[in-house]
DNA sequence: ACAATGCTTCGGCTACCATCGAAGCATGAA
DNA sequence: TTCATGCTTCGATGGTAGCCGAAGCATTGT
């Protein structure tokens, strides 16, 4: 069973300092987790057995990294959940700025700015949210076609909600999940407001000086 | 940690049998993750400590149900991890059709009739409820006095409520009990509409042709 | 009143697994 | 070659947590 691995302290720690994207080595997460090396060989065989971690060797070395994004989702929504009942990790969200500003959470955008957007979409009625459940509104599909060009057959799917609220790992609030949040997401890349940053496995998304502009003209609430 | 939580074996199976969105008994969850009823009280008291489960005191019984949406979605991410490694798992879930349907609770309709018959109730404000709290409203009692002969001070008992949410077996969702409920069951029978299936110890409920029809008429929700 | 059912608490037993020391392979540098 | 570094495997230990029997409450039914 996958949580299991997840489950154990010191596989926590070790994933938690994967989550930022980076590949670590073998040593280096064995420090961040308190325990030997051989322990933390032992730890990362496992880990590795669950798919939740890919290894690749380097000389001496052998960096780990997280296997892709859907693993960090998961883990990012089990931290929310952990959250929720103050029974949480000492290490709450990420230490990264960045990461806690504006990252990739699946294929949607998550952290501060994720939050930030789901708020400013429910305060001006684009969308309406009851716990989880969020639906479109008029106005909402309105806004979206005019502002963003996309058109409600864009976010259909056989198996995909349109609306989700998705537990926000720093934020510990929800961000806007479901088609429509990747959809936003992907039209955020095609304005060139934001792009996911270029190192390999970062889920950090940086956002270019006019694309934070025009974001906080749609989305903004005075904050900055 | 909420994962180390999922991680246990018997407790994974639990949460998998909570995961269609019905509460289960603790019995019923011991028996599902093959557990005595001592070692599955201890798991639930862990799962509800952790934010994951929610009792409802129902008589002798203790229902659970998952939180929320943001458990279910976290469980169902973890089961696609779990996935794609091979390690699938299976749960089966109903039984006899007809016992599903329509059947005695006490004395009152359960069964998926039971609880169509209160979400009609309410959504055609002949009642108000409150979680597990249910009161007639004016429309209601006018209701039932004009389509089955039921009047207030038929209701009126000094230990039991008019009204009252009962945990559905099958559904898993609220129908209607207290001296309501009863007394529309016995009114049902009178009117030749449903009658106890003979079968000795056999909790079926029977519907006539009629019967069904004039219910649909009352209680129907067109999804038949 | 009494019994039956459903669930919880308590105490002890057991099995599992994380942990580390020591030794064994690699790779790279001298 | 020889040594050092990084990581893994092996073996033994210990703490933790799951597990069940027995007993204790709580609710319901007779």
């Amino acid at each position: 069973m996958v949580a299991a691995l997840v489950g154990d302290p010191a596989r926590a720690n070790m994933l938690t300092a994967l989550m930022n994207g980076r590949a670590l080595t073998a040593s280096e997460l064995a420090q961040e987790a308190g325990i030997t090396p051989q322990t933390a060989s032992s730890h990362l065989s496992k880990l590795e057995a669950g798919g939740l971690v890919e290894p690749e060797k380097q000389g001496r070395h052998r960096y780990y990294r997280l296997t892709d994004d859907d693993v960090a989702g998961v883990l990012e929504g089990l931290a929310g959940l952990a959250a929720r009942t103050g029974h949480m990790r000492v290490r709450t969200g990420p230490k990264d700025p960045a990461l806690r500003r504006a990252r990739i959470c699946y294929d949607h955008l998550a952290g501060d700015l994720g939050v930030q957007m789901l708020d400013s979409l429910r305060t001006r009625n684009l969308i309406r949210q009851k716990k989880q459940d969020i639906e479109l509104t008029a106005e909402g599909a309105r806004f979206l076609a005019k502002h963003l060009q996309i058109s409600l057959e864009m976010l259909t799917h056989p198996r995909r909600p349109v609306c989700k609220a998705c537990l926000d790992w720093s934020e510990r609030r929800h961000h806007l999940a479901g088609t429509l949040g990747a959809a936003m997401m992907q039209r955020f890349n095609e304005l060139k407001w934001a792009a996911r940053d270029p190192t390999p496995g970062s889920r950090v998304v940086n956002f270019t000086r006019t694309g934070e502009k025009q974001f906080a003209v749609l989305f903004g609430d005075g904050r900055d």
